[in-house]
DNA sequence: CATCAACCTGATCA
DNA sequence: ATGATCAGGTTGA
């Protein structure tokens, strides 16, 4: 199946929003709606092998966002984050499954990417449906089915908050439904009710599964940048809301661009450190 | 309300 | 080789 978008795979799902593509010879591999995907970069978009429908694809990657006009948007608003758009087309933020980016990002607690990858891997190894290639992201039911496996999956001081979590959604205790259904202030408040998500996980969340592009993560990455190039530093609340002032109509878009940005070393080449620092 | 040590695990660095 | 430090934070005091 063709897909007419503009999009760029590589940043997009490799950008560590998502944490199950890999990037084979065949192209960029993971799973969507419970099927096995192939996707390949094409001039005009990408093609996809698999059985998930055409309406699935494009809600995963945000179909209706202007990517063009996001990034005008953006770039207006800041040099630096200007010359990030221009160095990096294509990065599109994904719609993610709620239980599946809550569950993966309460495992993503203080953990680098390499170990992300592998918690969560593992977790769909021991509890995940067989779909051939790979294996689903498992259900709330089948993993607290095989709750008394959970240590294989060496989850540190996150494998209580998963399973804990797994059981709220069970029980209804949790209704991401409902969450869901909620402003960003409303759903990030709700997110962070759950054992083991504070504010930076509830703000990921926000946006990469609940589509709330008011939110900017602040991680280290982000922390370390807004530091560097903006001479910025202050507590979270303080550093987030820095970001939704000062990039335009899109902070998720932009804190997505930025931390990209990082990832292959633009940082260096733009700021060249010399802007003092300054508290908020 | 801000600060801070403790926390599982695995990788890197001295 | 073996210990310190750190990595996409959160919690509880």
């Amino acid at each position: 199946m063709e897909i007419a978008m503009d999009v760029s795979l590589d940043p997009t799902l490799g950008c560590g929003q998502a944490h199950r593509w890999r990037k084979t010879a065949d192209g960029w591999q993971g799973v969507l709606d419970n099927s096995v995907v192939t996707l390949t970069q094409t001039p005009g978009g990408f093609r996809c092998e698999g059985a998930v429908s055409k309406r699935k694809i494009l809600e995963y990657f945000r179909h209706g966002d202007d990517l063009a006009a996001i990034y005008e948007n953006i770039s207006a608003s800041d040099g630096y984050l200007a010359s990030v758009a221009e160095a990096c087309p294509g990065l599109r933020l994904l719609r993610q499954d709620p239980w599946e980016c809550t569950a993966t990002y309460i495992l993503a607690v203080n953990a680098n990417v390499k170990r992300i990858i592998s918690m969560v891997e593992s977790v769909c190894d021991e509890f995940g449906r067989d779909l051939g290639a790979l294996r689903a992201f498992p259900t709330p039911g089948e993993i607290l089915d095989g709750a008394d496996r959970i240590a294989v999956c060496k989850l540190g001081y996150r494998e209580k908050r998963f399973v804990d979590f797994a059981g709220a959604v069970e029980d209804g205790d949790v209704d991401l439904g409902a969450i869901g259904e909620m402003d960003y202030a409303g759903c990030r408040e709700a997110l962070k009710e759950i054992h083991g998500i504070g504010d930076k996980v509830a703000d990921c969340i926000s946006l990469f599964a609940f589509g709330h592009m008011e939110s900017f993560p602040v991680d280290a990455r982000i922390k370390a940048i807004l530091r560097d190039v903006y001479g910025v530093e202050g507590t979270y609340a303080e550093l987030a809301d820095f970001g939704r002032r000062s990039f335009g109509d899109y902070p998720g878009y932009a804190q997505e661009l930025l931390y990209h940005a990082k990832a292959v070393s633009l940082v260096q080449a733009q700021s060249g450190g010399s802007r003092p620092v300054s508290t908020l």
